[in-house]
DNA sequence: CGCTATGTTGATCCATATCAATAAGTGTGG
DNA sequence: CCACACTTATTGATATGGATCAACATAGCG
């Protein structure tokens, strides 16, 4: 791998605190790629090989069961997927798919496996990242036991609106086909859910949101650090 | 504590391979107590101050939002649960109570992440825990978003004949109303769904569920090891 | 510039929620 | 040990959120 990849590489969480020659081990056996759109990275069910690194571009985590699929995760630079099933060495629950143009760091399991073991920093750094990824999925399983579509969608844009720094406006990042699945809920209905949110200052067009009265939306969505806030 | 009870504690791979005299300090530390039934043992957005290990009864993991509350997870014993939260020092994104009259080991969780911090065995042992935890809630997801609620009754339903040793009757171990709240239907529906089971061979009286021919519920359920399979 | 995929909108259908009533347990105190 | 109160489970009737189907518009792309 080259050079000047590493920085945000090791400026990652996951990666901060390790020992530089447990490092440079890492990264000897590192490949980076660059993937064009709709490629499928990883297949669920297929033993964990890599540990993935996404730099550049989106990827999504879906799943399928009985000929239907759904968007599990949206992953955006810079951050890591699947550790789950590299640590454990099991199989992946979820396939992965670029959405756009994608650079991507393939870290080989066997290789995270046997610096986890030697390297205490990069073992508590895992923990983090494993409790963090825990925690993002309970989140989102809870607004899609406790909340509606409606709901669900308000509060998402709320996020956005926060991750974009609070700006009136914003770009929704994928595409609203992969945004309702990933949501819970059918593109017409999400379609239609725009709409409503219409009356609570909520213009959308095309990929770009505008939110003109971000109190009058939170009426409607009542977020919950506890679902909503991602540093919690 | 008293001595007896560490056995069973001991064996748990959470604490299995962790160095005598750390596990020592974490037990000095920790309290046992029996709970009855219906207590709330935490709640969710309070800080983290112990993690706690369900020896005997059962707890469930619930969540609440805009006055409206569903089950997360349903814990027997012997296990652990909000692992996450203690690792992160991190507020509980859930709340647990008691459903039966319970023992329950709590263990300080700054004791935790002091051993965590000392002990390499026990920060693997944390480490396939949280990769665990993380995968029962991607798999408990994926139930929710890819199946109906007839689906997800059907397949509950096969994973506890398969935990009961795959006898052809067995018992639900939690009301059905609470049943239905982690499996994300109403109680109503959940009662319905029972019933729609039945061609199907499902027989239920009270909490006692008898699966005629497993073949023929399995050809409604269509299981899947990445979402059903417990050791996946 | 046309082809194809995405997004929107309307009509309709269906699964699930809600409301209501009853039955069946379960626990408590006399 | 039973009667009472209260919770849970079931069943039916109805409402509704969301899915599906269909048609069309639009945008991205070769």
């Amino acid at each position: 791998m080259l050079e000047r990849d590493f920085p945000e590489i090791r400026a990652l969480p996951l990666f901060a605190e390790i020992a530089p020659e447990n490092f440079e081990a890492l990264m000897r056996g590192a490949y980076l790629q660059t993937f064009p759109p709709q490629i499928e990275l990883i297949r669920e069910g297929d033993p964990s090989d890599f540990l993935h690194v996404v730099v550049e571009g989106a990827v999504e985590l879906f799943a399928a069961w009985n000929g239907r699929e759904t968007v599990m995760q949206l992953v955006h630079p810079v951050s890591t997927f699947i550790v789950a099933a590299t640590i454990r060495d099991a199989p992946y629950l979820m396939s992965a798919r670029t959405l756009e143009r994608a650079r991507i760091v393939l870290i080989p399991s066997q290789d995270i496996r046997a610096v986890f073991a030697a390297d205490p920093a990069f073992a508590r750094a895992v923990v983090a990242e494993l409790a963090q990824c825990y925690r993002v999925v309970v989140k989102h399983t809870k607004g899609l036991k406790l909340r509606n579509g409606l709901e669900r969608l308000a509060n998402h844009l709320l996020r956005q609106r926060a991750a974009a720094g609070g700006a009136p406006a914003f770009e929704l990042e994928v595409e609203k086909r992969r945004l309702s699945a990933f949501l819970g809920m059918t593109p017409e209905n999400l379609s239609r859910a725009f709409r409503s949110l219409e009356p609570y200052g909520v213009k959308v067009d095309g990929a770009t949101v505008r939110i003109a009265d971000p109190a009058e939306l939170i009426r409607l969505a009542r977020p919950s650090p506890l679902i909503d806030d991602s540093s919690v």
